[in-house]
DNA sequence: TGCCAGGCCGGGT
DNA sequence: ACCCGGCATGGC
């Protein structure tokens, strides 16, 4: 019985360390070949949140008409969307599909953060309490992926995001089941990875970069992905 | 022309 | 707990 667990526990640890190595060389690999994404494309925290809801299962090239249209009208800060209303937001976010969905959720987002923060999102990321992506999580519209990517690349707090790509791509290379969720694909990472912001920043952006390159939805090739030598 | 894109929610079983 | 339909535009 004792044994048994000790076996176990030997297996889980050599196996850790293999992911740890195996989890790096993918980032290596890709890094290597695309270089620094910059990520997020965003001039202001509110402007990554209001990316980050606004691309829900949606191309990114649509969030930027509609971010455009909302920084021509000056509601690209919390005070002035906040005071506008759905029906006009949603007209200005048009390009971006879904768009009285988002509206609302976008002023669902200010709302939360009038209630609670006073409007200031120093205040938000600077809430020592460490229930801030449960906070988020309560918020309509926004999921683990959105929540995931607002504390990361707008608050710089180390948590690492998940999406569409990512689960494809480590799928594909077997690492995870292709319906694994949310919280089982990002704690691969989470345990395996140092705790770095910048690398968990790097590193989904190297993944959409790869995704939107080598591994769309239909196609079983992966052309000349850089992580082939890794299938 | 149809399929896809950096999800999430609500209702049903 | 799982499954599903709905939400919608623009690009290829």
């Amino acid at each position: 019985m004792r044994r048994h667990g000790v076996f176990k526990m030997g297996i889980k640890r050599g196996k850790k360390k293999d992911l740890k190595k195996l989890l790096l060389g993918y980032y290596e690999s890709l890094f290597g070949a695309f270089g620094p994404q910059g990520w997020w494309p965003g001039d202001t925290r509110f402007e990554v949140i209001v990316g980050a809801i606004l691309t829900q299962n949606t191309a990114w090239s649509n969030v930027e008409k509609a971010v455009r249209a909302l920084k021509r009208e000056g509601l690209l800060k919390p005070a002035t969307m906040h005071s506008t209303g759905v029906k006009e937001i949603a007209r200005l976010i048009r390009p971006a599909g879904y768009f009285n969905v988002k509206a609302r959720r976008l002023k669902n987002f200010t709302g939360y953060l009038f209630k609670n923060h006073s409007g200031s999102l120093g205040r938000l990321f600077n809430t020592s309490d460490n229930g801030l992506r449960e906070e988020l999580l309560g918020i309509n519209g926004i999921g683990p992926e959105t929540a995931d990517s607002i504390l990361l690349y707008a608050g710089r707090v180390p948590e690492f995001v998940v999406d569409a790509y990512t689960k494809r791509i480590f799928s594909r290379h077997s690492l995870i089941s292709e319906k694994a969720e949310y919280g089982e694909v990002k704690a691969l990472f989470m345990e395996n990875l140092p705790g770095d912001e910048s690398l968990f920043n790097e590193y989904h952006a190297l993944l959409v970069k790869t995704g939107k390159d080598f591994c769309k939805t239909r196609n079983p090739l992966c052309g000349d992905c850089p992580l082939g030598g890794f299938l």
